[in-house]
DNA sequence: GCCGTTTTCGGCCCGACTGTTTTCAGTCG
């Protein structure tokens, strides 16, 4: 049972609970639970297995959740979820995904009217039944009929890349609103999630009406589900909602540390706050009534003597623990990347030459490029034969000698469906760099695909593997990055084949950037880039790793070439890296 | 249900907005 299958039944839990009403604070610890679960950079399964480890070790994890997630994974089921499954239908948690609609209500509509169903409910409203109950009314019962047709798309989530596009329009747009002096974007869009639910929009004005009649007129709004003195939320006609908060000068740095979240860093800074005898909010840090602190965040977090936390840490993992012990790591930075070890051209399914990839490259400040166009088992790319690629190997040879920067000859090497390499070893000998990466079979069980992965890993003339994080296997990101291939035969690569093994799950970018961090081992951060403009999206994977707390020196590809190469080994000598 | 540098019991973050209410509950972030 892999760590979201545990996740899932926690949250599962928590659900159900919330719907009958449970105390709050239970409902929280599932939740919590499922979290530091689904968060884990090992599997939780492994550490149920492992006699000498316990589970209530994990921050969140107490007895009884212990004893849970242990049945859960021996026997496969949980006993107590059945017991809530008994009284409660699952069908009717469908209703939370409402928009407006919470557990409360849907409890009401369930219990007085027998409503298990979005089209139940539906009917209901258009017959008049749900106007007639204790605590709702008209306008309840048309929001209700509005946010049927949302419930599909709500809690969507979109790409980081994608919420940019809205984000710099929606910049764009306010910068001519009236009374502005400070604007900045908050959420974990800021902290740079690898997708985001919905964005917020933070203004620092003396008078909010003007900036909230600009807000109205950004193009695409749908609807306006909220307007205040202080907040305004919109919806896009994509589903997108936009939050705006306007606040005063003086509470601009808290409000931008409370909006930016997470929830649960929130949550451990204010129990914080509150053994101080100090109160937090997003107007600012109080002592009895009197503000501290406000107009900054770094103000804000060195009120309660901590330091500013980089918006990419702020989950509630470890970054407290870091900062009580003075060791917060400094993160991996765009400018650290010298180069790039995944790029295609016009010899496959790239869009520019290499001559024009490698101008890109220079262009971009980078020292090394690997080129890896597809292998010949991957024929709608129009992959490279051995012939074929020994041309642009010779190709490469030749460019070298007029650029500035080292071009490495190589390839992103077929997984064939049966195991094993799709090109013949004395052609990947001749190689700089090996990427190797599964295209086909990949509705295979997982324990076949983690089996030619680990074949693929073991081969001498490896040198790094594209983990299936989701994009890879099954679900692809419009933009392309290869953030966890792993260089280093120290990484337990079965252990994090399994972490990984939803290939349908998003945002597990981070997760293996610390896994693969925890095992001793380098990420390598590439973009895959298809033409000259992809190799823009190297910041994308930069975020995840300073989400996973890593340092240059944990990313392989901060190194130069020789440093790298020299780490590397060549053909076979690989297996001495990683862990010193 | 979790947790402990005042605690093994009694806390657990807190404010904005809406709708249905006549002073507040529910929802959201």
């Amino acid at each position: 049972m892999t760590n979201d299958q545990v996740a899932d039944v926690l949250d599962q839990v928590a659900d159900l609970l919330e719907f009958e009403g449970a105390n709050p604070f239970r409902i929280r610890a599932y939740r919590g639970g499922s979290r530091v679960v689904r968060e884990l950079t090992e599997s939780v399964a492994a550490i149920v297995a492992d006699g000498s480890r316990k589970l209530t070790d994990l921050p969140g994890i107490g007895k009884d959740l212990a004893e849970k997630i242990t049945t859960l994974i021996e026997t496969g089921r949980l006993p107590f979820l059945d017991e809530l499954l008994a009284r409660i239908p699952e069908s009717v948690l469908s209703l939370l995904r409402i928009p407006g609609l919470g557990p409360k209500k849907a409890a009401v509509l369930y219990r007085e009217l027998e409503i298990v169903s979005l089209e139940q409910l539906r009917a209901a409203c258009e017959s008049g039944a749900v106007r007639a109950l204790k605590g709702f009314a008209a306008k309840t019962e048309e929001a209700i009929l509005a946010g049927i047709d949302l419930a599909a798309s709500a809690n969507e989530r979109i790409y980081w890349s994608k919420a940019e596009d809205i984000v710099n329009a929606l910049l764009t747009h306010m910068r001519s609103a009236k009374g502005i002096s400070q604007m900045e974007i908050a959420g974990s869009f800021r902290r740079g999630r690898e997708t985001v639910g919905d964005l917020d929009l933070l203004v620092d004005a003396e008078n909010s009406a003007p900036v909230m009649d600009r807000f109205a007129e950004f193009e695409g709004i749908a609807d306006i589900i909220a307007r205040g003195d202080t907040k305004m939320s919109v919806r896009l006609k994509s589903g997108l909602s936009i939050d705006l908060r306007v606040v005063p000068a003086e509470s601009f740095g808290a409000a931008w540390q409370y909006f930016t979240g997470s929830k649960a860093h929130n949550v451990h800074l204010r129990g914080m706050a509150k053994k101080q005898k100090l109160k937090i909010n997003e107007y600012g840090v109080f002592r009895d009534e009197k503000q501290i602190a406000g107009t900054s965040e770094a103000e804000v977090y060195a009120a309660l003597g901590l330091p500013h936390f980089p918006p990419e840490l702020r989950e509630d993992r470890q970054e407290f623990q870091w900062a009580a012990e003075g060791d917060l790591p400094e993160l991996v930075q765009l400018s650290d990347i010298r180069g790039d070890l995944h790029m295609h051209t016009t010899a496959t399914d790239g869009k520019n030459s290499l001559e024009e990839m490698v101008e890109a490259a220079e262009n971009r400040g980078l020292s090394y490029i690997a080129i890896t166009d597809h292998s010949q088992r991957v024929t709608m790319a129009h992959g490279l034969d051995p012939e074929r690629l020994l041309v642009q190997w010779n190709h490469i040879d030749k460019l070298n000698k007029d650029v500035k920067i080292d071009v490495l000859k190589g390839i992103e090497c077929d997984i064939l469906e049966k195991g094993g390499l799709d090109l013949p070893d004395d052609i990947l000998a001749q190689a700089d760099y090996v990427i190797c990466s599964i295209h086909y079979g990949q509705n295979q069980s997982q324990s076949q695909i983690t089996e030619r992965m680990i074949e693929a890993i073991e081969h001498p003339h490896t040198t790094a593997i594209a983990h299936p994080t989701g994009r890879l296997i099954g679900r692809r990101k419009p933009y392309a990055i290869d953030l966890a291939a792993v260089i280093s035969s120290a990484v337990d690569h079965k252990k994090l084949l399994e972490l990984n093994a939803n290939p349908a799950r998003l945002d597990l970018d981070d997760i293996t950037c610390a896994a693969v961090k925890a095992e001793g081992g380098l990420v390598v951060i590439s973009t895959d880039a298809h033409k000259t403009t992809g190799l823009n999206s190297m910041r994308y994977g930069v975020l995840q790793a300073r989400r996973a707390g890593l340092t240059k020196s944990d990313v392989a590809n901060t190194r130069t070439w020789k440093q790298l190469r020299k780490y590397l080994g060549r053909a076979g000598t690989k297996k001495s890296g990683g862990k010193k």
